[in-house]
DNA sequence: GTATTATTGCGACATTGTCGCAATAAAATA
DNA sequence: TATTTTATTGCGACAATGTCGCAATAATAC
């Protein structure tokens, strides 16, 4: 199925650039300034993800957060990483931190979701906007 | 607060301890042979938790499951570990397999969820009930 | 046996994520 | 440029999850 180039898709992309961490469709909802639909913001962001532009995050407060991750691009193949959840403003941020684990391969691991939370780097200093 | 010994407890107990796995509320709930209201269920399953006698993790499918983990009792601190969620008979085990990662120490870590998703052992094997 | 209060069932609620349908608009075609 | 094709969108509805307040129940202490 061929993609179009929509206003739409190109803001949440934009949205989601600009503030280079991983956030939930409200999150994002609430930093664009046009108004769009709820569901077509998830599937915008589905669809970003089936092309690979975007991952999914499922947090432990059991919501899906997206991100660009730029530390994918460096790499040639986008390594599990850690994310960090932060409890005072919010966010989830990609950690620069492989995860490593080793699994009898009787065990067909299809996906890695690794999330830390508690306070984050620049609200421990007081810098996080509240 | 004081705890009391009710046959609900009891029998939430008795199901993640056969099970030896971590479970959801709606697992537990077919399981259980006596009749229990569903926010009761998540009550005691809150309760166990903030007494330390089950441990949450939130899997990538937004929902929380509780297990007991008898590898905690081994050692004497429960150690982070991994989770390994199987697609197919829907279960969650308790990997014995430690989650490690290096943070520099203006974050404040509270909690860590890591969860591998995938076809487990028994259900690579054929033997995982379907 | 009685009093205290932790626990439970019930109903209600907010939130999250998905889906079907009709309307819209981007891209391809003539 | 005008027309067709069909990807995308908005809307409404839905199921599922987890929590909470309230009144009733029952475990423990007295």
């Amino acid at each position: 199925m061929k993609r179009r180039n929509t206003a739409t898709k190109e803001a949440v992309l934009s949205v989601l650039n600009t503030s280079g961490k991983a956030m939930s469709q409200v999150a994002i909802e609430k930093k664009i300034d046009v108004d769009i639909n709820r569901a077509t913001i998830y599937r915008v962001l589905n669809r970003y993800c089936e092309d690979g532009v975007l991952h999914r995050i499922v947090a432990d407060d059991g919501r899906q957060y997206f991100a660009l991750c730029m530390k994918c691009d460096e790499d040639q193949k986008p390594l599990h990483h850690f994310h960090f959840r932060c409890k005072k403003c919010e966010t989830i941020e990609c950690l620069p931190i492989p995860v490593h684990f080793s699994l009898s391969n009787d065990y067909q691991v299809e996906e890695v979701n690794c999330v830390l939370t508690g306070i984050c780097k620049d609200c421990t200093k007081g810098i996080g906007e509240e």
